[in-house]
DNA sequence: GGCTGTGATACCTGGGCGGTATCAGCGCAG
DNA sequence: CTGCGCTGATACCGCCCAGGTATCACAGCC
């Protein structure tokens, strides 16, 4: 039947997005020739036609775009076993924790904390990471597990322990008018002249057109809202690192966040299993 | 660095799995020492020590279980998207659908009877498998979507979404004095001498120990409770099956169950999609 | 009609996969 | 201690196939 080789997913992965031979071989590093061979062989192996090539160029099949997508994720996933082996061989106990800034120190300092003080406990490394890039992490095989944030994080293919679920808030310059009152509506804060809502880049690095200025840090927006010319939507726990120029102010309607703990699915390391006990037991 | 080719991995999982070279070999249909070399090569790529040879045997290392764990899924997802593809040429627009005896026809009917009525929908091929088998059939890519019960079947690396939460039952025999009571606890029906709760066998197709009948099959259940020799707990749209001869009385303590719509967290098929749009907006 | 650029075909070469034969370590029966 | 049996590793060889070069067939286009 089958056993897709993964040079041959390599290679039509390349070819698929380049939807030219010649620059795909090249990419390759490889000649043409071999490669046209090699799509040929994957095809008649299938008994599936994945690439249309008429006249002026090639373009994937309905097969072909499923191949695609398919291969795509084996690659990723291939690539991610080999680093999770070495990654096992380098250290037997250890364990790489993703999380990004902003998310909730004060219970992933407990969760450390509690769990160093179970026996045998894994030693675990914190890596701090950009917005989106915990689930690249995870799936790439450079972390083991990652703290994330419901609605805000794409959790699709992880296995999730819930940990908690806070309220957001609105953090504004503590002497702007609205930071005195006790709560506030997204639509209060939405369209406030000299307050804009500063933007997150979305994973592609780039910003959606709006008004607010563009922000990738926190730092960065703790200045800019201590400056008075921004405010932001954080989850309450952010009260933890605001400066005296900060207030906080709870918004009634928007999403609650939940922090989750989330790892592979498939994964089956001990290592894991003893940190989630813990903190389920949290 | 890396690229795991799957010959590697196919040739590693045996040999992890027969901890034994030859016998691994045999079952490959190769002989012994071209596999010893693979398995050499496999590790001096990796620079990692999959396997201890010692006098008497051959065991696993921690980065050796590892890799044993990743490879068993990527060998699996690889059949899996070679299967897929294969499925997507031989039927642009069509989707197959895995569901097990015993989950909600009724809610089942609406979503085929709403999706049909839409303009291009998918042709849907129901398949009916055992309990836990729906997984296993998105898994490796005889179906693109699957009905699944929370907190029966295990949803981890699947995008879900929640069609229905309801109760479960107690299906009794009609005449059976416990049949009058309009609600009943698991403890009441847990410990009748005449009615024990049927067991279904468990993943691996064995039984827990118990008093109860083994089933394997909702029709023999049934059969077995109009007979008055036992009893089952299943979800309350089971009703809609039941025969004269049976009676389904609520159960205040059960867990509620909640039927889902699941399917591979990668898919980015369109056909999927607009299946799921319809679910949700059911 | 050349010219350009596409992917496919033909054919050759070499590396690597798989084969056989054999070795080296270890346990064990005697 | 010694030979035997079993393990996996090593040595070496042959052949297949991946990859290279040269070329073709076909399309668009000045």
């Amino acid at each position: 039947m089958d056993t897709l080789e993964t040079r041959e997913l390599r290679y039509f992965v390349t070819v698929a997005e380049e939807l030219h031979f010649s620059r795909a071989a090249e990419r390759l590093g490889i000649a043409q020739p071999p490669l046209s061979r090699a799509i040929q062989q994957l095809e008649r192996r299938l008994g599936v036609t994945l690439l249309d090539r008429d006249r002026r160029g090639v373009a994937l099949t309905d097969a072909g775009r499923v191949l695609l997508d398919e291969a795509r994720v084996l690659l990723d996933s291939a690539a991610a076993a080999a680093r999770r082996t070495q990654r096992a061989a380098a250290g037997p106990n250890r364990l790489t924790l993703a999380t990004k800034a902003g998310a909730n120190h004060e219970l992933l300092r407990r969760l450390l904390d509690a769990h160093g003080a179970e026996p045998d406990a894994a030693e675990i490394e914190v890596v701090l990471c950009g917005m989106g890039d915990q689930a690249r992490m995870l799936r790439d095989g450079r972390a083991d597990v990652a703290f994330m944030q419901r609605p805000f994080d794409a959790l699709a293919g992880f296995d999730t322990e819930e940990l908690l679920t806070e309220q957001q808030v609105a953090i504004l310059p503590a002497e702007h008018p609205l930071a005195a009152r006790s709560s506030l509506t997204l639509a209060d804060i939405a369209d406030v002249p000299d307050l804009p809502v500063a933007r997150w880049p979305s994973q592609d690095g780039t910003y959606e057109p709006g008004r607010g200025p563009e922000i990738h840090d926190l730092s960065q927006l703790a200045q800019l809202i201590a400056l008075g010319h921004a405010s932001a939507v954080l989850c309450a726990s952010s009260r933890s690192w605001l400066w005296s120029a900060h207030a906080a102010v709870p918004l009634t309607d928007a999403p609650h966040v939940t922090t989750v703990l989330a790892w592979p699915a498939h994964s089956r390391s001990q290592a894991v299993a003893r940190l989630v006990k813990t903190a389920v037991d949290l």
